[in-house]
This record gives C-alpha cells, structure tokens and sequence, in this order.
DNA sequence: GTCCCATAGTAACCACTGGTAACTGAGCAC
DNA sequence: GTGCTCAGTTACCAGTGGTTACTATGGGAC
C-alpha cells in the first residue's frame, strides 16, 4: 500500500505517467478505456443525456447487471453523471461530464482505425486459421 | 462540449458498420485493442523488434503465460511476427507488421488523453469515495 | 562426466469477472 | 388484485487473468 501511494505521487509529481510501470495509475485509465462496454457508453451519451433503458436499447447486447457496473465506475471516475428522480417509474438520467466528453476524440481515432482495418484483421485470422489446417 | 470530435463520433457509429449492433466485426477489433496488454505491447515494439523476455522485462507486471497469450493473438491477428531462431538458449524475435505499427498512432492518442487526465481521475474517485462516506 | 545456467515458454491451480435468466419494489390503471 | 413500467438486484455459471512451479535444450564451469 505504502509503495503504491508512492509511486502514485511519483508519477503524479513527474506531470506524466508511465504506462510501463505496473504501479503508475496510467495503467487505471488504460483498463478502463479497455473495457468495451465503456467506449460504447461514451459513444451512445455524446449526442446527450440518456436513461438506462435507452442505453441498453441503443448498445445491443449487454445485459443489464453489466451495463450498471460499467455506469457505475464510470461515474466514480468522473466520466458522467448519474442523476435520479424520485418518480414512480423511476427515471435515471446519465449524461457525460466534461471529462468523459473529451474521451470523445480519442475514442473516434480508435473506431476510426477499427473500421478501417476490420477487414485486414479477419483476412489474417482466416489466413492463420487457413496455414493450421 | 459536443463539437467536431463529438460529431466524428457520431457519423462513425451511426454511418459506416457501426459499433452499437452486437454482430459488427468492430467489436472484434474493439476487444483486441480494449486488451490493456496488446496496447503496452504495441507500444513497447514501436521502436523495434523485441524478445520475449525483453518484453517481460519492459512492460511491468505481466506475467509468461498472459503475454504468451497475448502475442499469440496478436500474430493471429496479423499485429505482429514472430520468428524463431532454432538456438539454445532459444531465441525468439517479435515485431510489428505494418498494421500494427499504424496502430500506433490512435493508441498513442490514446495514452496521451490517460495520461494527461489520471490525476482528475484519481481525483474524481478520491471526491466519491469521500461522499460515500 | 556432472552441475548449473539462460531462454521461452507450459502446467496446474485459483480467484475474479463477464454473462444469463429470473426476480424485486413502488405506484398507477384497470 | 392483477398487470404494467423502469431501473435495477440476485443467484448462478463459465471463461479468463493471474500466480507459482515446472520443462526442454545445449553450452560452459568444475
């Protein structure tokens, strides 16, 4: 515990993380961009607010226990913001902070890439599958 | 907030294939780049080919069997080679194809945005963890 | 000859997480 | 009192990530 505080202000005191180091908090963020489910969410809220039931329709495929972790640790990271209304049936808007809206950008790059070498990935695969065989 | 990147964003997941249907093969491409340790490994082969246990020792924390895996799944996806040289103490060299190394660029965008916002991360988690108590 | 070393993994095992299906609670309409 | 909506929760299961220990091979030291 100690160790890690320490290298949490080390890295913080040098202005700059170090994703190599195992302990540098770069490696946090890293994991939580690598979850699918959140680049999805960030994608599904930039046009605005949200409800659960419109995420879950909009981003096909997840389950509704996953979708609330992924909101919920989003929200403890400062990348949206979950409000709730005291109505029957009740209402949970989520929307992004301004934190979670400038992930934007780099997100695009990513999916940007993705869509352009999707057809690239699968004919390796299929060629590797192919030379197994 | 919602500006030209937001925009960017927005065609890509509701224009061309598009991320949100479950089937799309993007999210194939997705889980691979969403693998934390598929980007440090890109990023620690940008300058050149690497050995394995050079890889071991330059990104931290990982342990054989999951970086085993990983490259594996990079080869298989054509991001990488990887060449053997029939010696003992066996040598085995990696590197990048051209398709992984023009990942590079989006995942450095990439760990740019991580690292410059840890700290307001952090910071976020730090501020929700204190209301919660 | 025997022992030890380095490299690039594999094997066995465990814990945690991602995913599925079913259920909850609160008020309102019928 | 039965059913409807929304936003989840609960119980459960499979697959994956991670840890530690072990292997194969030949070269050099003794």
């Amino acid at each position: 515990m100690v160790t890690k505080q320490a290298a949490e202000l080390r890295a913080l005191t040098e202005g700059r993380g170090n994703a190599f180091d195992p302990d540098c908090p770069t490696r946090v963020v890293l994991d939580r961009i690598g979850d699918k489910w959140t680049v999805l969410v960030i994608g599904a809220l930039v046009d605005g607010p949200r409800r659960f039931t419109a995420l879950r329709q909009h981003i096909g495929g997840v389950a509704p226990k996953v979708l609330t972790q992924t909101l919920r640790a989003m929200e403890r990271d400062g990348l949206l913001t979950r409000t709730v209304y005291a109505q029957v049936p009740p209402r949970v808007d989520y929307a992004l902070t301004d934190l979670g809206a400038s992930l934007g950008g780099p997100i695009a790059v990513l999916t940007d890439w993705a869509e352009l070498n999707v057809a690239k990935i699968l004919a390796a695969r299929d060629e590797f599958v192919a030379q197994e065989a």
